[in-house]
Order: structure tokens, then sequence, then C-alpha cells
DNA sequence: ATTCACATGTAAATCGTTACATGATTAC
DNA sequence: GTAATCATGTAACGATTTACATGTGAAT
């Protein structure tokens, strides 16, 4: 249940329409939690019936017209309270990990390619997130919004970090064969 | 995509009830690719009515009787095909990272103790994992099949050392407010 | 006037989760 | 024979994904 919650934190970063939300979850916030333009409507509609955002007055709406939100004191509230809600993590699900276990039983052919594949593409994230970085956090100090953005960030580029040391030596060792 | 290879591998490794599918998904498979019951006997069904799989003859055939399944030809066919399966990974959607960035608009209060709760579920993850390695991948040389599953172990321990780092980093982060 | 990009929305298929129903087997 | 457990399965719902439909506004 975490798309309303994104929705409400990009909401109060900054009051959007549906579209620009759904471009800002292309980037941004989409690092960590993708949606498409669907989700991001239907979702919309869910929370305006629930009053936690509202849409701003518009002289003449009309379907197909640009619509925009702003979150609502009770949207706020929800978001606050989840913050601290329990939520154990999920459990790792991995197409990549398992075509590896795939290939222990049926043989490794065409795997080699993919993992090489894989570790560009991740060595291409890694590199958009430390641009990220560089413009938004090269100089200190920081507040504490900007501290806790620069850790979210930081978490991208670990995890890219880490894919790219595994996925190095996943590479050696089926070599090695 | 992947729960109907995640079973064809599963019935490779080992021809096996829907229930004892099911249990296998609660460790090793699921490890990194989780599914309930439901989900299993589901695609279990389809795979079965496409060929993929056939289940093994029984002398009297019955509703709430145990039903073996084993992986035909086809099935494996397909699954080696897969190996080799262009399949870009997927974007990251962790709901504490979500939360973290919530926390930089609406406060940060709660969010301390969901995230050693956290430290300590990965600690404990971590743990489980490398007793699993000390087990099954002790004593050196292993042939290929064993390698690549030590490969995807290694996977899991290099993702929960990821997680202990970044959640170490973070609470220190916090705690310099 | 027509075209094109913008913007919102509907529809359908599949996946994932939770709750529940039912038959078979085993232990006592 | 009754209860507990094993095993398979149905039903319902929400989330996700993909494709398509419709209306608006600006440019030519």
């Amino acid at each position: 249940m975490s798309l309303p919650h994104a929705i409400l934190t990009a909401l109060l970063e900054k009051p959007s329409s549906g579209l620009e939300l759904a471009r800002r979850f292309d980037r941004s916030i989409g690092y960590f939690w993708s949606a498409t333009h669907q989700q991001i409507y239907r979702e919309l509609g869910r929370l305006e019936e629930k009053a936690l955002i509202r849409a701003l007055p518009s002289d003449r709406p009309a379907q197909g017209k640009r619509k925009e939100y702003e979150v609502l004191p009770a949207g706020r509230a929800e978001l606050t309270a989840w913050v601290a809600r329990r939520e154990d993590p999920k459990q790792i699900r991995d197409p990549l990990l398992l075509r590896m276990r795939a290939a222990a039983v049926v043989g490794t052919a065409g795997l080699e390619a993919e993992l090489e594949r894989h570790l560009e593409l991740h060595r291409r994230q890694l590199a958009e997130y430390e641009d990220i970085e560089r413009r938004d956090f090269g100089e200190e100090p920081a507040d504490e919004p900007d501290r806790l953005r620069h850790l979210v960030l930081q978490a991208g580029i670990d995890q890219e970090t880490f894919w790219i040391g595994w996925l190095t030596k996943a590479l050696a060792g089926l070599r090695t064969t």
C-alpha cells in the first residue's frame, strides 16, 4: 500500500496534475517507486474521494482538461502516520537470480551475455545517480530534509554498487568454467 | 513472467506435488522468488494445460489427493530459452526508501525505530544465509551447478550486507539531527 | 480546418494476497 | 469413528500492466 503515500509525498513536494506526477514518477521519486499514469489517475481519484487531496479550483472543469491537485491536512496526517508504521521488508524477488538458478539445471547458454548487459545497465544507472548527487548535494552543509533525500539517493548508489560488484564476480565465476 | 519458470526450475531439481513446491518456495528458491500455494496451484494448472509439465500417473486420481508433477521436454526447452532471454532489471521499488523521502517532508517521527527494526531483520537474514553457505558450500571444489547456486546465495549475502551498511549510515545520519 | 501534442480516462488481462471450502489420510 | 493434518482447490479483491478511447488547446 505504498502508491497513495508516494503520491501524497510527491504532491506535498509540489502540487501537480496527473501527467506531471507521471513524469516525476519516471525520475526522482520514480527511482525507487515507479508508477504508470493509469495507476496514478486511479489513485488520485481514490485520494480525492477519501478527502486526503483536492483538485484546485478551475474556472471551467472538463474532461481532458488539466487538473491540479494539492494535499489536504488529512492527507498530511495520513502520511505522517505512515512514516512511523511497522512494515516488514519484502522478500527479494529477482528474475536474474532466478535465471541463474535455472541455469544451474539447464545450462548457462546465453547467460553470460545477459549478465554483461545488466552490468552495463547498472553502470549507467550508477553514473546517473552520481550526476544527481553532484548536482543536488554538492556543497555541504545541508538542512535535514536534504540530508534525508541524500540518504535515499545514497541507497540507490549503494544498491547499484552492489549489483556491479556481484555481476563482476558472477561473470568471473562463469568464465572459470 | 517468472513464476512459471521458477516452478519449472524447482520441478527439474526434484519432481514434487503442489504443497511440496509451496514449502520449497518458503526457503531455497523462495529466498529470491516467493509464491503462495494458490499461485503455485494456479500456475501448475496452466503449465499442465500447455503441456510443459505433467502429473505423474496415479492409480486413483481424486481431488484432495496428492498429485506429483514432472517437467516434460517442452518445459525444459522453454526454461532453456528463458535463461538466454533479454529482460531488463526492474526499477527498485522499496517502501522504506519511500518512507524516508516522505519523512523529508512531514518529519522523521517514528522512523528511527523502524530503521532499527529493519536493521535487526536484515542481520538475521544475513546470519541465515551464512549458515546455509557453511552447510551447503563449505568445502571446495564444487561442480558447475553448485558454483552457480553458490553465486546466487552470494547475491543474497551481498544484498543483506548492503542493507546493513546503508541502514547503519542512515541511523547515524538521523541521530546527527 | 486539420493535425499534433497534451491530458485524462476506460477496459481487459494477469498477478498477488487473503479467506475459505473440500476431499484424503493418519493417529488415536 | 472422530479429530487432526495433509493436500488441492475456489472465490474474491486489489494491484499492476498494456492497449485503447476521448477530449482540449495550440500550431499551421
